[in-house]
DNA sequence: GCCGCAAGTAAACAATCATTCAGGCAGGGC
DNA sequence: GCCCTGCCTGAATGATTGTTTACTTGCGGC
């Protein structure tokens, strides 16, 4: 449909996919693939405005000009590593709180845990996907909050079902409920692990998601 | 001699302090004031690479090359911005908590209160405080660090104070507690606050205060 | 009245950036 | 054999950057 996209399925991560695909075509993908990987990486470390197209492209073993055989311009390659790394995390979510049941409780902590998990486990392109938003121009942000907005909504449907149901009691300030400030706070909690977890840590990637969603049912009263 | 300054309300840290020293000295600071509140607002709007020493000197009325005469250099401005705001942070917090008396509950709820009352009041501030560490080159990147590490203490001695009193039952995963794990999950869930949180939203500041510290009782399991 | 100094200006500095362009070089279809 | 196309190189482009420099200017103390 949209043809000219290339970036349709997966991208750097889940490598697994690759072997999937017909070898004439992954052969074709596979520079892409390496300025993707290479751009996440020092994107990471460094930060979108100071890493030039030239150290991207050092680290492929290719000259700056051949970006542009592939990519229209830096900030399009930004925004492809992006988009995908989101829709991904949007698709693992849905996928997490589909499979969970009825139960908000159950809903909510399957939301926390795949969130989590995920962010710990590909923390390089989470960190890149929260942080670096900021550089690309506005039509291209757009794109990526509304990703955003649709993922911090998933999450203010299970407070409100939970809550409906009686099964949640959220904190209420001057008798009002703010479900929105729940969800984003307890989002800002699971994004941000992507920041400071590391893999020499205490807690495993599976452990912290099973912490951070005991914190995420406590805080929103969750009936035992 | 055109204008002076086109930036009225000079903000900056603390400017409840400006009012206590001698107008000679005060008068002194008025560039280097403006110059601060100039490069919050720019790197608070668009990130510290991309605002150019042009752009904080031409909102301030003068030409680049003023700069030099108040900071060694645009990494020193960014230092000192950061390091002012870091410091009365840390000096907030601690207060907050020194005078909340003994119970651990009590402590803990001072603190949040205190830290996102501050991240909704100098949101620009705690921004850019909070987002830009990372352009800072290694010497003065640690100094900050310091002062966060120095925060987070202060928040897993209060929870390591709470366990001990058998006030909080902070989560246990596999019969284990990290309660740096949650100090950070907490912090972070307050810091960034301050990149979505208006004076358009629902929540007042001493509202979304009193959420926070409610959800952080609860999420360490505090006693009633 | 004049000196000295803090603070500002305009211009120049060297470096670096994303992007473009002309050309080379492979290989598959004809 | 030949052209087309995809991918690459190496060099050039034009704009912009942080910082330095040489020169001015306003002003308090003597």
């Amino acid at each position: 449909m949209t043809g000219k996209r290339k970036t349709a399925a997966v991208t750097a991560p889940a490598p697994e996919r690759e072997a999937a695909r017909a070898p004439a075509e992954r052969e074709a993908r596979q520079p892409v693939e390496a300025i993707r990987a290479a751009a996440f990486a020092q994107f990471a470390e460094r930060g979108y405005p100071v890493v030039t197209v030239r150290d991207i492209m050092k680290a492929c073993g290719l000259t700056q000009g051949a970006l542009y055989n592939h990519f229209k311009s830096k900030d399009e390659l930004l925004h492809d590593i992006i988009a995908s790394t989101q829709a991904e995390l949007e698709r693992v979510c849905q996928q997490a709180v589909a499979g969970a049941g009825e139960d908000p409780r159950a809903r909510l902590a399957a939301f926390v845990r795949a969130y989590v998990m995920r962010h710990c486990r590909l923390r390089v392109e989470a960190l890149v996907a929260n942080r670096e938003i900021g550089w690309l121009d506005g039509e291209r942000v757009a794109d990526i909050r509304r990703s955003r907005r649709a993922i911090r909504d998933v999450l203010v449907d299970i407070l409100d079902d939970g809550l409906a149901k009686g099964l949640f009691s959220p904190p209420q300030i001057d008798g009002r409920r703010d479900l929105k400030a729940v969800a984003m706070a307890l989002l800002d909690q699971c994004t941000h692990v992507s920041m400071w977890y590391g893999p020499g840590g205490r807690l495993s990637e599976e452990q912290m998601a099973r912490l951070y969603a005991e914190m995420a049912l406590r805080s929103v009263g969750a009936k035992a």
